[in-house]
DNA sequence: AATGAATGAGTTTTCATTCAT
DNA sequence: AATGAATGAAAACTCATTCAT
C-alpha cells in the first residue's frame, strides 16, 4: 500500500531508540519484550530488524551512545585549579544525570544483561570517567588543597554520592537543581577534605 | 518413584532461597527462570512450588528477610552523641552491606519487580532505615556538631556514597574492610560538615 | 502424630465421593483437581489414593453407583396398566432426578471422559433404564392407549422431554416439584397420543 | 525460516475455529490443548494466538456465532397461525440442529468453562431463542388451539424434547431426518394440546 | 520500509500420581 | 490412614526472530 512518499528510516529509528529508552527504564530490559516496543513506535514487531539487528544491541547502543555524550560533556574541561575543576565536575555531574534520568538508569542497571564483549566496552568507557574525577583528586592532593587517604576511594564514593541523587531527585520538587547544586557542591568539598 | 531418597523438607526450601538469591543476583530476576533454581537445588522446576507460591513471593521474601535483617541490626544503637552515632552508622552499614553483597544488589535492582503492593512494604522498610540516619544528623545539626543544610539531602547523599561501596569492594582486594571503614568514617564526617 | 482412635476410612471415603460429585458437577470433571477435592475433604491429596485408584475411577463410580440406584429404583415396578405404568415413570424420574441434580449432570456430562470400557459400562446401564420405558409405551401401543410412530423415538423423545427439567427446576422456585409433576405427566401422555 | 510457503493469512482463521470446534465437540474443551489444536492445523501452538488472544476466547466465539446463526435463522418468521408457526419452529429446529451436531453439543456443553461475562452473553441469546417458541405458544394458549397449562415449562420442555435429538439421530441411520421431523412435529403438537 | 504469518524454544505454573515415613 | 516431598509430563501462553510479500 502506498505511504506517504520520503523514507521513515530517519524518523523511525530514533523512535524506536527513544521508545526501547523509556521502556527499558521503566521496566528492566529482560521485561520488555520487542512487541511493546514495536507498539509504542505504531508498527509491527518485525519492523524494528530495520533498525537494531537484535534487542541486546538495541540495549548496548542506548548505554554507548549515552557514555560517548558523558565522557564527550565532561572532557570539554582543560581543568584549571583542582578546587575549581571538582566544583565544576560536581555541577556538570548533576546537571547531565539530572537531563537523563531514562538513561542514568539503564547505565547502571543493565549491565548485566550486557554480552560480555559489549559490557567490556561500556565499562572501559565508565572507567574513563571515573579516571577524570580522580585526576583531580590527585591533582588537589599534590597541591595539598585536598585531604584524602586513597584518591580511587574518593573518586568511587564522590561519584556513588552524585549519581544517588537520581534515585529521589525530581524537576518541580520541593528543591530546584540549583539548590540540590549548591548543597552537593558543598558536600563533596567536605568529603574530599577541601 | 517418588524421590531420590530421603525427606528433605527443612533442608530445600533454605536451599531454594539461597538458589533463588544467587541467581537474581548474578543475572537478575526476569532473565532467571524457575528451572535454573531448580537446576541449582537438585530438584525439578513444579518441586520449588511446595517452598514458595510463585516466584514473585520467592523474590518479596528474600527482600523483606533482608530489610528485616537490617532493621533489626541497625535498631539497637540507643546512641549516644551524634558524632559517636554516626560512626557506629558508617560502620554497621558497611559492615552490614559488606556481609550481603547479594542481598544488598537485589534489594537495589529488582525493585520494579515487585507487584506494587509489594513494593510498597519494602519502601516503608527502606524509609524506616534511612529515617534512622536522618534522625542522628538532625541531632548533630541541633547541637551544632554537623553542619548540614538539608538533612534529608544529606541522609541520602550518605547512604548513596557507602552503598556504593558494595560496587567495588571485593574482600581480599587492595584495601581490607577495616581500611575502607575508616576511609569512609571520615569522608562521612567530613561531608556532614562534623 | 496422634489421631482419635478408630479408622478414618468409613468416613473419609464417603467424604471423597461427595466432594468429588459436588466439584464435578460444577466445574466438571476435567477441571476438578485432586487437590481441590483432597481440600475440599481437609486431607493432603496423596490421601485420596486410599480411596480410588486414580481419578478417572472415582468419577466412574460415581456415574455406576448413579445408574444402579437409577435402575434399582425403576424396575420395582411390576407395571400394571401402560398409562398407569407412563404416569408412574414419569413421576419416577422427575422425582428420582429432581433429588440428585449433581449425579444427574455428572452422568450426561462427563460420559466423554470415561475410558471406553467404563464408558461401555455406563452406557448399557443406561440402554437398561430406557428399555423400561420403551417397554411402556410398546405395551401401550399394542393395547391401543398410546399412539406413537415409532416407540424408540419416543422413548427418548420423553426421557429428554423429563431429563430436561433438571436445567431449569429449582426446589422453591415458582412451581413445586408437584406441580411440575402434575403438568409433565400431562404433557407425555399427550405426546405419546394417551 | 518463516513457515512452509506462502501467505496462510485468510485461510489458517478459519482452520484453526474447525479444528477447535471439532475437538471441543469430541473431548471437551477442557481436555483439549492448545497444541491438539495447532496439530490438527498443521500449524506450531503459538501461530494460534495470531488468530485467538486465548483458549476461552476462542470456545466463546464458536458459541456465540453458531448462537448468532440460530437466531438470524429462527427470527426470519414472521409467523402466521401458532399451529403453523409451531411446525415451522419444530422443523427448523431439527434442521438446524441436525446440520451443527458439533456447534450444538458444545452450546450445551461448555456453558460453564465460559468466564462469567461471555456466560452471561450466550445466556441471553439462549434466552431470546427460547422466547420466540413460547410467544408461539401464548399465542395458540389465547386463540385456544394449544392448551398448555404453564407456557414456560412447555417451551422447556419441546425444547429439551427437540434437542435430545442430536444424542441418538445419525445420517443415514434407521430413520431420515425427514422422517424424524414429521414423528416429533406430531409429538410436539400433542404435547402441546393441540 | 513495513506487514503479518509463522517458528521453535522458552516461560511459569499445574497436575496426577508415588512413596518413605 | 495420612502426610509432605517429590516427579515428570503437560498446560497456556510469550518471545525474539525470520521472511515472503
Amino acid at each position: 500500500m502506498a505511504r506517504t512518499t520520503g523514507s521513515h528510516s530517519d524518523i523511525t529509528g530514533p523512535r524506536v531508540r527513544a521508545a526501547a529508552l523509556q521502556l527499558f527504564a521503566r521496566h528492566g530490559y529482560a521485561a520488555v519484550s520487542m512487541r511493546q516496543i514495536a507498539r509504542e513506535v505504531g508498527v509491527q514487531a518485525g519492523a524494528l530488524y530495520n533498525y537494531t539487528p537484535d534487542k541486546q544491541t538495541l540495549l548496548f547502543e542506548l548505554m554507548k551512545t549515552h557514555m560517548e555524550e558523558l565522557l564527550e560533556a565532561s572532557s570539554v574541561r582543560k581543568s584549571i585549579e583542582p578546587l575549581e575543576a571538582l566544583d565544576e565536575f560536581t555541577q556538570l555531574h548533576l546537571n547531565f544525570h539530572a537531563e537523563r534520568p531514562d538513561e542514568v538508569f539503564i547505565a547502571y542497571m543493565e549491565l548485566r544483561n550486557l554480552g560480555p564483549d559489549n559490557f567490556a566496552i561500556i565499562e572501559r568507557m565508565r572507567r574513563r570517567y571515573e579516571d577524570q574525577l580522580e585526576a583531580i583528586l590527585r591533582a588537589g592532593v599534590e597541591g595539598k588543597v585536598f585531604q584524602v587517604a586513597d584518591t580511587k576511594v574518593a573518586t568511587m564514593a564522590v561519584i556513588a554520592m552524585l549519581t544517588g541523587v537520581n534515585t529521589w531527585f525530581r524537576e518541580g520538587g520541593r528543591l530546584s537543581l540549583e539548590e540540590v547544586g549548591k548543597i552537593y557542591t558543598d558536600m563533596v568539598r567536605n568529603a574530599v577534605g577541601a
